[in-house]
DNA sequence: CTCACAGTTTAGAATAGTTCTAATCCCGTT
DNA sequence: AACGGGATTAGAACTATTCTAAACTGTGAG
């Protein structure tokens, strides 16, 4: 027997909800929604637009404040990370582990670089009473 | 004789002046005024805001918009380069040749790397269709 | 199972940074 | 000196985001 859509749905909705608990996140609709969208597929890169978007095509009524402070609570709670390449949006990762991206600005899109295989050699020291919190690699591209 | 404070003024807006010819802008009193604050030191990093108060700091009457309109024109003429590192602020550089940042986030503060010191190894061919345009590093460091 | 409360959500107002508009101004040429 | 087109300006408009205060809802106690 196999399973139907819905139960899909609920396993997404039970894991996110295992996922929230973890976090120490009540797991609330609008948050169960969100995480289960979010975490559905590896490596996804949001907006708060796009995600009010896709949230609100599932049928679903999530505000876009909410949108908001569900983004920056996971991104507390280690579930997702903020990726800064563009000076008039927000995006968050899905990705939370050692990485760099590729970033197409013309379609504010971003392609996710292992962390292994990319290397940052000659750091200098950071000034005194300053100490390195973390390396961003940004590889701007364009098309053709 | 030496020069009296006034004539450094005087050169440095005679600098300024020259240096916009060149980059085929037309010296206004405007342009001239922030591009003799902008280069009058080195590797220096202003924001819109940040530039409007110096100027007006100075006695000097510049509009805002004049501030932003000028900057990026100043960038598309290559004197300024655009730095990304905030999601709420665009800072401008009057360093443009190859080199990366320390950037201390609390206060707003950046602080050049010299291209040379830095290597970024190991970065992945684009995907099919896009081509490098530019590889930004930026060491997000904090206090202690 | 129900209640109560702290945490959550929400619509809409507010804010910050930036861009736009359309009237005025001024640099460089004639 | 006059002209023409680019430059400047004040203020409105816009976009992304945050705030506010009221309504709502998981959850643990009873």
């Amino acid at each position: 027997m196999g399973k139907t859509l819905r139960d899909f749905s609920k396993d997404a909705a039970a894991a996110a909800t295992l996922r929230l608990r973890h976090a120490g996140l009540r797991p609330t609709r609008q948050r169960v929604e969100l995480a289960s969208l979010l975490f559905k597929s590896c490596d996804r890169h949001v907006t708060a637009e796009s995600l009010h978007d896709e949230v609100t095509d599932a049928g679903l009524k999530v505000s876009l404040a909410t949108v908001y402070n569900t983004l920056h609570q996971f991104t507390e709670a280690g579930l997702l990370r903020q990726v800064i390449v563009d000076s008039a949006r927000s995006y968050f990762d899905t990705n939370t582990g050692d990485h760099q991206h590729f970033f197409l600005e013309s379609e504010g899109m971003l392609i996710d670089i292992p962390g292994e295989s990319i290397a940052v050699a000659g750091v200098p020291a950071p000034p005194p009473g300053l100490s390195v919190d973390r390396v961003d690699v940004v590889i701007r591209v364009k098309r053709a």
